[in-house]
DNA sequence: CTCGTTGCAAATCATTTGCAATGGA
DNA sequence: TCCATTGCAAATGATTTGCAACGAG
């Protein structure tokens, strides 16, 4: 379990971006620290407008534009990794590790398999450096039905 | 090799897709055979506004919305597979094997791994059949930058 | 005090939809 | 003939952008 699995490591996770984000000359507003919490404390694929409406109670006036620009931050920073939006909008992983998502083609949603239940892949591997790719991050999509929406159907 | 690779595979896959509209009770127009034998034919991926471009040349009135519809047709029979837009618009891609893509963050270009450099994972089919899911299609992306867009960072 | 950041509203852009006209089966 | 399909234009919905006010460093 290597995982952000209680809140200690959520804070250290939350204070090591803070301080990249001060040394990289750029401001720690309260706005994206709330944003950032919120994201990292999350354990599914929330899309901005999911982060936006769960900070209203608390921050009533964080703009949806400011929720889009911290995301992107992260995704620069490889703090977060973007779901492409199979079904409407993009969504946000807080999981950066190199895992699988099973994608329901009909709630949206997204399912992660375990790292440990995916094995590696040495001939793409080959593939990949034999075409002089650079690769960031590499994702398991399996697009499909979950068991509620094959039931409806 | 089992792709299709010359005239003769691609007729024969347009005229059974053809067969099975119609066997569906819809419609053969000249537009849809166009945009049907048009991107069936192409080894890329191409994006709906793509396709359309290449239309204009033979069938100056060919509407956008016309080819999104046909293209989504395709999808839904199983004749085309939705590669999700991760730099800006959806491609389409007529090998609907599971396979691998290479996508480049930076162009959008969408390398296809070989199916034979791909291996299966096994680990990860116990999981999607002990999640009751029911896959349709999966597809390994793995996000990064091509050589080319590499070379120019 | 300085600029990076915010909130808002307007702009963009891919994709979808409404609808009357068209033309395959 | 009948109804699926078309072309067009308008609608939608997610994301981005322009800009003046704001506030962290």
């Amino acid at each position: 379990m290597k995982s952000i699995s209680n809140a200690g490591d959520l804070d250290q996770r939350v204070g090591r971006i803070l301080s990249e984000l001060r040394s990289r000359g750029q401001r720690v507003t309260p706005q994206r620290a709330a944003i950032i919490r919120l994201f990292l404390g999350r354990r599914d694929h929330p899309s901005a407008d999911d982060i936006h409406r769960d900070l209203q109670a608390e921050y009533p006036m964080v703009a949806l534009s400011t929720v889009y620009s911290t995301l992107s931050l992260l995704v620069e920073m490889g703090e977060a990794v973007e779901v492409p939006p199979e079904v409407s909008r993009t969504r946000f992983d807080p999981d950066v590790a190199d895992h699988c998502h099973l994608i329901c083609l009909s709630c949206g949603a997204v399912i992660d398999v375990p790292p440990h239940e995916v094995e590696s892949d040495g001939a793409t591997e080959n593939f990949i450096r034999a075409r002089d790719f650079h690769a960031v991050r590499q994702v398991r999509e399996v697009y499909g039905y979950c068991a509620e929406c094959a039931g409806k159907a």
